[in-house]
RNA sequence: GGACAGCUGGCCGAGUGGUCGAAGGCGCUCGCCUGGAACGCGAGUAUAGGGCAACCUAUCUAGGGUUCGAAUCCCUAGCUGUCCA
């Protein structure tokens, strides 16, 4: 959530990035108003309520003595039903100001391009070099295919479109990629931790993912409880409503996760083979940091993502992202993508924000800073989108009879 | 699935309608004591919000209710434990 008291004070540079984001000044001034409404409603009530405190305290008094209460009580139930109107103008002002504010997303970072869409993102730089194929480098569903590595069509039997089902090597490197990314990462200072694919419905306030975007997620029937569209979710939520000491961080953590969306907005996109499943690996890292020290963090990780496709000898690029691929919740963002070159283009296979102190005033994660409790700061990123990887591997590593070279470091893995 | 018991501050634990934001203990902080430490002694020690000082409001698992007034009574939910299926 943007910080409304900031609004108040300095409301011209709020709205200035703000804008860049596609956010109104309308809508913010009505913020700002109503934050202000509330504040007055609050200030009512609890005037009434310290004169209902103190005539509560009389009447203890009173009866102690054996005084006449008749009269006291009569201004007492007067003053009650004043308090409750004024509880019920609070909590209406309260509710008004929520739905508002809980949608307006992250201010970008002044580093942060103007764009509309991913055309617009800027290239940082490039690792490694794409290899020169001395044939047509064939796509990912045909490679997949042929080495009997993935079954489209028997995932999409047993759920429905964009699910599928790996088999044999397929199956075997998907895992091996999982634990040799957790081993990376946690060789790398990230703690390991295992957490639940549902989540209930104030996780996914606290990152973000609620209540804009409710149409991506899948719900339980009857229940107020999600699949999780990203660990980010469950493991940045497990300081919700903490106050941490200042020597517990930075807290840096990854997970292995099944993810699941919905892909609402994405139909016609990537319709064929495994870029964009509906339920789909990947290995998350999530970092929780004093406000000084979280883009120092942030290095850290894009590094870290980085460094593993490095590993694997994959070919790719980090991107800037625009205002207009930025996410809600990230102040910035730098993708990783990884050449593909069946595809002949870089595709996603990591994102890295951080949201700065946003997801923090949501999920209110604090850290004690000497006297004060201050909000920290909280990044998340992949490390790396499993199938995606898997992707890369075949497309890269291909030969041209359709056989593909395991990387060497994935080997032990495989028992090879 | 059924029955019962419980959930209080960093931890343990007292508290069954008003003087309780909460005894006592442990822990922690500071001071005294000491060559230094332990022991002992003294003082302090929840969080959030508003004024940003006095002070006020809220919080004893969560949400609702009764009452002038709730940690304390009632209802619902969650969690923990014990027993029975």
């Amino acid at each position: 959530m943007i910080d409304l008291k900031l609004l108040q004070k300095d409301f011209e540079g709020m709205s200035a990035k703000l804008t860049r984001k596609g956010v109104s000044a309308e809508l913010l001034t009505t913020l700002k108003e109503k934050f202000e409404s509330l504040r007055v409603a609050k200030q009512e009530f609890e005037t009434l309520q310290a004169a209902q405190n103190a005539m509560s305290k009389e009447f203890g008094v009173y009866k102690r003595e054996g005084k006449d209460i008749s009269e006291l009580k009569a201004k007492v139930d007067a003053n009650k039903i004043k308090v409750a109107d004024a509880v019920e103008v609070q909590r209406e002002r309260q509710e008004e100001l929520e739905t508002i504010a809980m949608a307006v997303p992250n201010m970008p970072d002044d580093s942060v391009p103007d764009g509309k869409d991913e055309e617009d993102n800027i290239e940082l730089k490039k690792v490694l070099t794409p290899k020169e194929f001395d044939f047509t480098p064939k796509e990912h569903w045909e490679l997949a295919e042929q080495n009997g590595w993935i079954d489209f069509e028997r995932g999409v039997k047993l759920a429905t479109s964009r699910f599928s089902v790996s088999f044999g090597m397929g199956a075997r490197l998907e895992r091996a990629l999982i634990n040799f990314m957790l081993d990376f990462n946690r060789e790398r200072g990230f703690e390991e931790v295992s957490v639940p694919a549902l989540v209930n419905r104030q996780a996914l306030e606290g990152t973000g993912q609620l209540p804009k975007f409710e149409d991506d997620l899948y719900k339980m029937d009857g229940q107020e409880l999600f699949l999780i569209p990203t660990a980010e979710v469950p493991v940045t939520n497990l300081y919700q409503d903490e106050i941490l000491a200042t020597d517990e961080l930075p807290k840096r953590m990854t997970a292995y996760t099944s993810c699941f969306r919905k892909e609402a907005g994405a139909a016609g996109r990537d319709t064929r083979g495994m870029i964009r499943q509906h339920q789909f690996h990947k290995v998350e890292l999530v970092a929780i940091t004093t406000p000084d020290t979280s883009e120092i963090m942030f290095e850290q990780m894009v590094s870290c993502a980085s460094d593993i496709l490095t590993a694997l000898k994959l070919p790719h690029r980090l991107v800037n992202l625009c205002t207009g691929d930025l996410g809600f919740g990230a102040a910035h963002t730098t993708d990783i993508e990884v050449w593909l070159p069946g595809q002949d283009q870089y595709r996603e296979i990591s994102s890295i924000s951080n949201t700065r102190d946003f997801q923090a005033r949501r999920a209110k994660i604090r850290y004690k800073n000497g006297k004060k409790n201050e909000f920290v700061h909280t990044l998340n990123g992949s490390s790396l989108a499993v199938g995606r990887t898997l992707v890369a591997i075949m497309e890269n590593n291909q030969n041209e009879d359709g056989s593909i070279d395991i990387p060497e470091v994935l080997k032990p893995y495989l028992g090879m």
